[in-house]
DNA sequence: ATTTGTGTAAACTTAATGTTAACATGGAAA
DNA sequence: TTTCCATGTTAACATTAAGTTTACACAAAT
């Protein structure tokens, strides 16, 4: 498995938890970051736009659960992988904590083995290939560069556009209903009116100048060649 | 969360667990579906192509590492979750368990609020409700395209004729009855005249070009080739 | 402070799709 | 053969979704 690049925060207030986790998930190849307490986790997930998040559920300043549940509501968390280590092994909190949107939970004493594995297991499946440059056809589209060439050229799109075109972009052919645009694109909570959708995509027509974007009616939207 | 149409073989030698499991995950509003031995997990795992799998490790004739090794060796079983059940909670089972491609492991004696959790858990991650690519003959039609094809010929149909042809297709052979149809395609509230279905079928005879879509007078329509 | 770019809303137009109604057809039963 | 009934066919009509344009609010840049 490509491990590489996959960025991994964990937040505890152990010092040494932090220090045999990320000495462990630093062998298997992953980028580790650390913050040792809720707030810093929070911080530091907006900072680096993590893969995974690793979250104590005891720590100061905020808990693991409000720390998820504070992530989980804005749209850019909405796929970031979450796991929760906690030294309560009850089932309370174990409910909670995946109700929450965790992905997983391990319990203390943890075994590095496990979380290793879990944590592999974790990215086996979802196998996020988020950032790479799309290319189709004759066209480019660079999430990291922010930028859309088509035949060689440089086409400029806004935040919104771009972000449109490159989820239907990111699986050409596959219909986007628009209520999964929205929530990709705009976020779960945000409300916008009916004909937002349309108006990005006319921007992007329109400046694409090449008809890549097919309607299927009733149903959304498709990026197709 | 739509819990409603996802299938869930469950195989165990144990008959208390089966009924226990099945009853706690019926009442989430999935469909549940058993099996009391290795080779019978297979056998099943075939017949229903269920999203997920939960094998308990220690069964008769094959062992529930056994069965997820073959199960993920077919391409059919790629992407469908896998959830071990054991009663051995040590280190190394745990691992390979996961190595081998199992989602997720949950330890006996287990709790049914925790395994449920879980269950929703990997489904809330996974959201595997993309329809399947139905494939009869030389026609192809993929929901998540959106696309029919017919002897490699793309051919565009409107949502109501894609959505009755889906239905159709679905089930090759069977008739479906006009009530049927109505209440899967256009809803059961819903109050269409007669001739409406009609219309349809005739739109998608005349689309697809190909005779499929078979009569059955006084009965219903059938697809067939 | 002014300009520029971006995102959203509103009003309106256009086009695709869905439905109806009227009539045609064709097969089965009387 | 004639009648009857379910379905086929067609075109008109209704409905709904999407496209388009303009305007405006807001934020970032100058």
């Amino acid at each position: 498995m490509e491990t590489k690049g996959k960025r991994i925060l964990i937040a505890d207030d152990e010092p040494d938890i932090l220090e045999i986790v990320s000495y462990n998930l630093g062998k298997e190849g992953y980028e580790v970051y650390t913050a040792k307490d809720g707030n810093e986790a929070i911080e530091r997930a907006k900072q680096l736009n993590p893969d995974l998040i690793i979250l104590d559920v005891m720590m100061p300043k905020k808990t693991g659960v409000e720390v998820c549940a504070i992530l989980r509501s804005q749209s850019l968390f909405q796929d970031t992988m979450i796991i929760f280590l906690t030294a309560l092994s009850d089932e309370a909190s174990h409910i909670k904590g995946l109700e929450t949107g965790a992905d997983d939970y391990v319990s203390k004493p943890i075994s590095p083995k496990v979380l290793v594995s879990r944590v592999n297991a974790l990215f086996r499946r979802i196998n996020k290939d988020d950032g790479k440059t799309l290319k189709i056809g004759n066209i480019s589209i660079d999430p990291v560069k922010f930028i859309v060439e088509i035949e060689g050229k440089e086409v400029i799109l806004a935040k919104k556009e771009f972000e449109l075109l490159y989820l239907l972009a990111s699986k050409p052919g596959r219909v986007f209903l628009r209520n999964e645009i929205l929530s990709q694109v705009w976020g779960m909570d945000v409300i916008v009116g009916d004909r937002t959708i349309d108006v990005h995509i006319r921007k992007i027509r329109q400046k694409l100048g090449v008809d890549c974007i097919t309607t299927v009616k009733g149903v959304g939207y498709k990026f197709e060649i």
